[in-house]
DNA sequence: CGTACTTTTGAATCGCATCAAATCTGGTGG
DNA sequence: CCACCAGATTTGATGCGATTCAAAAGTACG
């Protein structure tokens, strides 16, 4: 993990007013690497650039569970208020996440209602994405959960696979093998193609 | 569905500042009743005093999807700021329900940084919900989903149920009859115990 | 009383989890 | 460059649990 960028995403410089901008400091994290653990308390928060980072907690009989798997944007943005976190965020792929602290985004927040209303927005978007993620998971059939995703997430049918299979069989609540057998079955179906770093939905005649 | 209350929920008077609780409306919904539909554009948000309303999508196969099974708090909050609502809301049972003009909250939050914080902290809080309800959706089994609501939403091991089992079922993302047969199941073991309107868990020496 | 809905139980079927094992892959060190 | 290892990927066999379809009994309400 090292630091010394000065860019700053496109996304977080429109949500960010101008005066914090100095304040973001973007590092380069590799695979293994944590954000943060349950517990901790909350100093900064965290912007992903690129890669994938998983939130996740342990299940009643210690099986990890995947609460969100991010490839971009805010990571925990729901513990800007919060004493501690509820999560571990674990870093599966090389990535660049910028950081700033949350004293800052708090004092800007209070100034700025402008400011204020943008992080409601996003505030927003990320309920409704999480919406549909419950939707995707009340469907039983993994068949279903993978397509629900791509026409949810993936832009025409265009899903990015920062790290492999396994993480995203973890995002759709599947074990790795049933999300392989499905995704061969519907390669084998000509409905899919793999492609190096992602999946493709193919014949969107539909 | 009439009107006439001037009394406010103790929650809801405390998020709002006190210049906009005059323009609240409180109002009595019956079972069956609609508070929106999908598309319609948001003019108010609607905060439940008591009963049950469910947020529902139609999946792909045209069958119900519960995407939040709300007794207390707002309804689609994440729709503030959007141009049409995404789901249906759904009354279950008979609910007093209070309701308050979009226009009037976006107003109050850009000139009152206290309230815009309170909102943001009711949005994380949801947030929170959520990705609780996303924990709980990715457990395989009926009773392992159950218990885990029982043990993040109620009180001491205790669950209302405005409505039957069945709309709770569907908060589970699971059959009717298969909550009905794990219901039994759990009451034989006697590790719960069926009350006049809620599930209470028993033995909780744990 | 009749209707609509919830609740309840039964039987058959399907899909996924699980366990097991083989192959492939990238990266490390000799 | 090759041996080697850890992890990802892939395929197979088996069992369990939920869905599904079906039907009956209970319940609220006009």
């Amino acid at each position: 993990m090292k630091t010394g960028f000065t860019q700053i995403h496109k996304d977080l410089a429109e949500l960010l007013p101008g005066a914090l901008h100095a304040l973001c400091q973007t590092s380069t994290y590799k695979k293994g690497d944590s954000l943060f653990a349950v517990g901790d308390k909350p100093q900064a928060m965290f912007f992903i650039e690129s890669g994938e980072v998983l939130l996740q907690r342990l299940g009643p009989q210690g099986d990890p569970i995947v609460l969100q798997r991010a490839s971009r944007g805010f990571v925990a943005e729901a513990s800007l208020q919060s004493v501690r976190y509820h999560c571990d965020a674990r870093v599966v792929v090389r990535s660049h996440i910028t950081r700033i602290a949350v004293a800052d985004l708090q004092s800007a927040m209070t100034a700025d209602p402008v400011f204020a209303q943008a992080w409601i927005g996003m505030l927003n978007r990320e309920l409704k994405r999480l919406r549909l993620q419950c939707e995707r998971l009340a469907l039983n059939r993994v068949e279903d959960r993978l397509l629900h995703l791509m026409a949810t997430e993936g832009a025409g049918g265009h899903l990015p696979l920062g790290a492999g299979l396994k993480s995203l069989a973890g995002q759709l609540g599947v074990t790795h093998e049933a999300l392989y057998r499905c995704v061969a079955q519907l390669e084998k179906a000509q409905r899919l193609q793999r492609v190096p770093q992602a999946l493709q939905l193919v014949g969107g005649s539909t």
